[in-house]
DNA sequence: AGGACGGCGTTTTTT
DNA sequence: ACGCCGTCCT
């Protein structure tokens, strides 16, 4: 993702110690021991963080090359190196910073030959795991529609991020799929994954795991080297992060981890808020730094936030503080529809393009992506511009997908799942037989499918024309092979799309996406040079898998609340504000009270995104799964305080009887008209038969006032007026 | 080998 | 409501 923050911080640059303030000073300073630093929304963690890797390399208390510092995302992580960069120059460069993905693999790719792999092992991402984990199912005869392999990947991946291996897996996790096979479908897919050459993402952590358990002298290797260890994002770490971090750390004990737990919104992707929780238990004597000035939002903003976020139980507390002007107060408003709640923000919106703001400084926040429709619609015959953030990444598109299997093919022969992608990719009489016969002879032989089809050419497995399209084929690749190294990476990528007919496939292709598919090849290759080797670049795509999104255009920003973590806008819209969609109750049903606290932190992050404006809305009705619901306020609207909301009203609107019981309650703390006017002069109540001119006999499912949600026995659900119905 | 059709799932997705 | 996927049919 691209820089979204316009502030972000360059006026923080080359700041002396002494621009920082207390707090934040001492989290700089206290480099000895274990240290958590807790670090509220826009308290200047960045900065922070940059100047305590400035300090240590100032003071010289190690080299570069002594210190670790990871992160959870590129762009965090190409972040603080470049701030770095800006503070101590070129001192910065043999600093061990990165993701821990890339981190994890950089020290595998050292040390590969341990854990049964070779240096230039592959990186599958989801796509692949899943075609892998198909085929064993397959291989097993489990029904993969009473066990889908999605499911399956979620148990592994489980077990993954708690850093066990199959040999581990507890018993009282075993039954977890397939009457109890999930343990030995791990085994084997490990096994798989083993004999591709190959890696999923969990692995760059487990296997690093492994490799420290097991070889006590390169753990102490690392031990030493590693002077000083620093965390971005703690709270988003999993177990086995952890227990990676507590190896590395165990020696020099100088461990700095930086996270809010309040900001923790990841666990469904293994992250364990209980490890920024349990921090001082986890290392005695750790100090604990409270970040609690904040540099972003105006009072009002804030104390929304705090009050909301107070409910939760599992937080270790802190308090937001600024001393901004008090500002605006956090908008509510009840509108009836998603369609209301758009047409209200491109409202606001051009009136604060008519004032002189910038687009780029808006954001609408949402709960959920299919949310996003009904704000784009809008914008579109508005002619606002916007973008969406988030969605299909160029990585993952199927064009880019496919010519990344030709190069991972080349580069790493035993690369199963990429020969299966293109070996028939453009067709080239290579069919479903053909491959089955390669697969059973691979397995069999436990040799890559490379290698099988070699040697099936020799015998009369296959017929001549398969035999021959087979040849053909993989002299290609031979000579692509050959080719890979002489030629420079991008020139060979070019050859090889042009030669195996890839780019002629699409060139001959009349649907209206071809055209944008070949420009994304040529994207691909342009990208490749800024790459030293193809090994590079392949690491490169496996690790980076995000958007490159263009930077600078003044377009209203959508998103969903996760991908706005970290980024700041002056105007922020949070829509969707209702029981069901927001907190999710698909979340609640799985996770209780856990989930509960964890969509309440989805909403003090949604709040504290915003520097000068926030606007929170709800509908009284929407449609989930195309279905009509009447919904109720979410009880984070009651969680608001008071004082430093102010209620609108919207004109005409009537809540159904659905959300009565709420409105009372906003009634009682501030809400004025919209929602007090509510019981008076309701004609039409949900649940009444009505008849219309038109779409004949119906019920009423909701009304507002003269505004009426029909479900007609014949029409399907209409809203109509009330005063074209008639009872009956 | 390509299109039509039915069934299913549809919160979030840093790597 | 809608899109994706797998299967079946031509």
């Amino acid at each position: 993702m691209q820089e979204l923050d316009p502030f972000s911080p360059a006026e923080a640059e080359a700041a002396p110690l002494s621009a920082l303030n207390e707090a934040q000073l001492q989290a700089v300073e206290t480099v000895e021991g274990p240290v958590l630093v807790l670090a509220g929304a826009g308290t200047g963690k960045t900065r922070v963080l940059t100047a305590r890797l400035a300090h240590i390399l100032g003071r010289g208390l190690a080299y570069p090359s002594q210190i670790l510092a990871v992160t959870f995302t590129n762009k965090a992580a190409r972040e603080m190196r470049l701030r770095l960069e800006r503070m101590v120059g070129e001192n910065a460069g043999g600093l061990w910073l990165g993701t821990f993905h890339a981190i994890g693999a950089r020290i595998l790719r050292r040390h590969a030959e341990l854990l049964g792999l070779s240096s230039n092992f592959t990186i599958l991402d989801t796509d692949d795991q899943l075609r892998l984990l198909k085929q064993l199912l397959a291989a097993e005869k489990i029904d993969d529609k009473r066990w889908p392999a999605r499911a399956l990947l979620a148990v592994i991946q489980r077990w993954k991020d708690r850093g066990l291996t199959p040999d581990k897996v507890p018993v009282s996790d075993a039954g977890e799929f397939a009457s109890g096979r999930a343990q030995d479908l791990y085994r084997q897919y490990q096994d798989r994954l083993r004999t591709l050459n190959a890696v999923d993402f969990g692995d760059l952590t487990l296997h690093n795991l492994t490799l420290f358990t097991t070889h006590a002298d390169i753990l102490a290797e690392y031990q030493r080297r590693f002077r000083y260890v620093l965390v971005d994002e703690y709270q988003d770490t999993n177990l086995a992060q952890y227990l990676w971090l507590r190896l590395l750390a165990q020696q020099s004990r100088n461990l700095c981890c930086v996270g809010d737990d309040d900001q923790s919104i990841y666990s469904w992707r293994g992250a364990e808020i209980g490890n920024i929780l349990r921090f001082e238990q986890d290392f005695p004597g750790a100090a604990i730094i409270r970040l609690e000035e904040n540099y972003r939002s105006t009072p009002h903003i804030l104390a929304a936030a705090s009050h909301l976020i107070a409910n939760n139980r599992d937080r270790l507390g802190k308090t937001l503080w600024t001393e901004a002007q008090e500002g605006e107060k956090v908008r509510l408003r009840a509108v009836w529809d998603a369609e209301a709640e758009a047409r209200w923000a491109g409202d606001e919106i051009e009136a604060l393009q008519r004032k002189g703001h910038r687009l780029a400084e808006i954001a609408i926040l949402v709960r959920a992506s299919a949310q996003t429709r009904e704000f784009e619609e809008r914008f579109i015959s508005l002619g606002l511009p916007y973008r969406v953030i988030g969605g299909l990444r160029f990585y993952e598109r199927q064009e880019i997908r496919d010519a990344l299997a030709y190069l991972r093919l080349i580069n790493q022969p035993a690369d199963d799942l990429a020969f299966e992608r293109i070996v028939n990719l453009p067709r080239r009489g290579i069919g479903d037989q053909t491959i089955q016969t390669v697969r059973a002879h691979a397995r069999d032989a436990e040799i890559p499918m490379t290698h099988a089809a070699e040697r099936l050419l020799g015998t009369d497995e296959m017929k001549p024309a398969a035999r021959r399209a087979l040849s053909g084929f993989l002299k290609d690749l031979a000579r692509w092979q050959e080719a890979a190294h002489s030629l420079p990476h991008a020139e060979l990528a070019k050859i090889v799309l042009d030669e195996s007919g890839y780019t002629g496939m699409w060139q001959a292709d009349k649907s209206i996406e071809a055209p944008g598919r070949l420009e994304n090849l040529k994207e691909l290759v342009a990208a490749m040079a800024e790459f030293e080797n193809l090994g590079g670049f392949l690491e490169h795509v496996g690790l980076v898998m995000e958007t490159a999104t263009v930077i600078g255009a003044d377009m209203i920003n959508i998103m969903t609340l996760h991908a706005a973590k970290g980024l700041e806008f002056e105007t922020v819209f949070l829509p969707g504000w209702e029981e069901g969609l927001f907190p999710n109750q698909r979340s609640l049903d799985e996770n209780g009270l856990a989930a509960l606290e964890e969509e309440r932190r989805l909403a003090y992050v949604g709040i504290t995104r915003a520097r000068l404006r926030a606007n929170i809305s709800f509908a009284a009705n929407r449609q989930i799964y195309g279905k009509w619901q009447s919904a109720i306020p979410s009880r984070f609207i009651e969680e608001l305080p008071e004082e430093h909301i102010e209620v609108l009203a919207e004109q005409g609107l009537r809540p159904n009887p659905g959300f009565a019981p709420r409105q009372h309650r906003l009634e009682t703390r501030a809400a004025p008209a919209p929602i007090s006017r509510a019981s008076s002069s309701a004609l039409y109540r949900p649940g009444e038969r009505v008849f219309h001119q038109k779409f004949g006999q119906g019920t009423v499912k909701a009304a507002d006032d003269d505004r009426l949600l029909i479900a007609f026995d014949q029409a399907g659900e209409k809203k109509v007026m009330a005063s074209f119905v008639r009872k009956g």
